[in-house]
DNA sequence: CGGTATCCTGAGAGATACTG
DNA sequence: CAGTATCTCTCAGGATACCG
């Protein structure tokens, strides 16, 4: 389980890539969705999700696609229909990002009060993190 | 467990923010390290890691602090020290962390894979996600 | 040693318009 | 409906130089 065995560096390599597309808020939220709803049609993600941008939903849709994580099905129709669904793979990551999700509703409130906390103590900054003048400890 | 049930809709706003501390792939690493290291000294921190400028090592640790997920400990000594570690928040955060590193640890390879596989079905571009044209199905 | 301040570049992401 | 193409702009993030 290091982190810096290079026996292990793989797991570092793999992270990093995991990452990219957990990072990512609107994967997550796709694969989230798509979990509990087992197959969407485009415009009823980008309308589930509503925030998102057209464009920004295409990309994630065809990285998590491109990654296996989702299902593209084309009806050749007119209007075309498209649909949307997670594959196995995607479906054993929901596990992981469940247990993230929890943690997050769990102790959010926890980061919010630090967070509070850390700014009233900061004498020149209102609340953005980014001047620290030397106050602590 | 609904994304889009406004009831908890808050665990959605406790995601992304969340996220945004995970989807940084310093702060997973810091608090990885430091998980299992105990407590390091800044430079111990950026030998370690090996590959974060000094500025995005200093703001990451930063907002970890800020969020009340890693301590900082000065030493008021010539030449100065500081110690970095994890709170007792930041050690819970190791748990969901650890299921997404196994994850990524055994599905990694499946992932390559299927992004290759997906990359050779593409008939314009090389091995960028950039242009898909219409090829599927 | 452990930072902070500043400059600079380019990837990420929204808005908009067009197409099969 | 389900995209693609393009333009734009912000800001994350590296390099560098200096300070307590």
């Amino acid at each position: 389980m290091s982190l810096t065995d290079t026996s292990q560096s793989s797991n570092c390599a793999a992270m990093s890539d995991v990452l990219n597309r957990i990072g990512d808020k609107w994967s997550v939220l796709v694969v989230g969705i798509l979990g509990r709803s087992g197959t969407l049609r485009f415009n009823e993600l980008k309308r589930t999700i509503n925030g998102v941008s057209q464009r920004m939903l295409t990309l994630t849709l065809r990285n998590l696609e491109r990654d296996g994580l989702v299902t593209r099905t084309i009806y050749p129709e007119v209007p075309p229909r498209v649909e949307y669904g997670l594959t196995e793979l995607g479906k054993t990551l929901q596990v992981p990002i469940s247990g993230l999700w929890d943690w997050s509703a769990e102790h959010h409130a926890t980061i919010v009060e630090a967070r509070a906390n850390y700014d009233a103590r900061q004498p020149g900054t209102d609340n953005a993190p980014a001047k620290i003048a030397y106050a602590r400890g």
